[in-house]
DNA sequence: CGGCCGTGTGACGATTCTGTTACAGTTTGG
DNA sequence: CCAAACTGTAACAGAATCGTCACACGGCCG
């Protein structure tokens, strides 16, 4: 979809405003798109609704700290796919190590020079734009790009809820392999306890709707659990 | 349910005897098998001793630490690759650094849903497992395919209950040797009482029916039971 | 040769599993 | 603040699967 001859676009979190000036004119002097948000809250509006290719992050913000942000932005399939790198005063060990087990993807500590910081941008985004594992999955019909949280069917465009999504993916990092619904369970709901394993049925017939003509390489294995299948049925 | 014909062993340490009935309690019907140890120094002892495939570990215990008894498993090579699930009471987040510092596997914080126990479990001992013998058969014309619940006579797909192909990876898992009604009963229908030994006949019979060419290697033996043999009948 | 034991075969309820629909509780977005 | 979308459960019907039985067949023994 996106070649890397196009311009990433940036989304700035920080509150304040000396630091998002000197950040977004160093990115935009290295030809970065740069958006900007001051808070928590407004980084997750508009994380999700620009799906910004890299979100520079501040760890000390008002209200929501940076960490919440983060943990927030992972959990959700709209914005769980794009890297994170953290912005902070505190080089302590401990705050670097919480980030990124939370999914942040690197860590500047401040004070940092912007020629550092645009290194470390431009190197994200490397890894990001060469093909990654699970960046985008290609099978018959169907194509899902994991970072734009785009699927298509025949190049028709299909919206898929957040649960659906990750759904699917899970099923297509594994394709032809038989998945149990206790390990889908696992692997898109992550542990929330309580939940029926008859809620993957659920899921998957709104999936299968959905996908459409794709739906018939969904394959129900009786008994065992799903799979998506290359194979006639 | 099932994840490889072995049943894994579990080491659970812990000093409260009414979360260690718990524990081995639900891990039991997970299908488990379950050793126990109230102290650090137990623990290490039957570590060292049972090789179990994986330990859940409760940080507070009395005498040493749980931290403690993490490090002396992971220093020791006969029990340094053993998976660690911690369990603990304090859910802070310097706890859970540190236990993964240490080289627990995973992190299960109190009061934790037998659930969601029994999933991590699962989950870790996949991930174990998954590079583990046994994942596909090739048998003269006949080729299976475990993770992804395939079975193949000269090429051509064959479909095949969950029950028949658990028979028949059964009968594989064992080439040449003949195994008894009972023997197949138990591995198959994992100790389900009161199930004739004619049943297995009929199973064998369905799956003769389906295997169609490949059905003349798998043998009668009469009075005794029913192996896959090599040899021309 | 004939009876007995073990096995193959087909049929038949009973059970389990899955697809589908409906619905209430939440969250999201305007 | 309301409407729409999303999510997890419950309920039900149909289908697939399962375990058992009765009977037929065929070897093995005397």
């Amino acid at each position: 979809m996106q070649t890397s001859s196009m311009k990433n676009r940036i989304l700035v979190v920080d509150d304040e405003p000396d630091v998002l000036d000197l950040v977004t004119y160093n990115l935009g002097q290295a030809g970065f798109q740069t958006d900007t948000a001051a808070d928590g809250a407004e980084a997750l509006r508009k994380a999700r609704s620009n799906t910004p290719d890299l979100i520079l992050l501040d760890l000390m913000l008002p209200e929501m700290d940076g960490l919440e942000v983060c943990k927030l932005l992972r959990r959700d399939a709209k914005t769980s796919a794009i890297p994170i790198i953290m912005l902070t005063a505190r080089a302590s060990e401990i705050d670097r190590i919480v980030g990124l087990e939370l999914g942040a993807a690197d860590y500047v500590p401040k004070p940092f020079s912007p020629r550092e910081l645009v290194l470390r941008v431009k190197k994200r985004l490397e890894q990001s734009n060469s093909a990654a594992p699970g960046h985008a999955y290609s099978f018959g019909p169907l194509q899902v790009d994991v970072s734009r949280h785009l699927v298509t069917v025949r190049g028709r465009r299909v919206d898929l809820t957040a649960t659906e999504f990750k759904l699917l993916v899970m099923l297509l990092q594994r394709i032809g392999h038989v998945q149990s619904r206790d390990q889908l369970l696992r692997d898109v709901w992550e542990y929330e306890t309580n939940i029926d394993t008859r809620t993957v049925d659920t899921h998957i017939r709104r999936l299968r709707e959905k996908l459409g003509v794709a739906a018939k390489y969904l394959d129900t294995v009786r008994g065992v659990g799903y799979r998506f299948s290359p194979e006639m049925p």
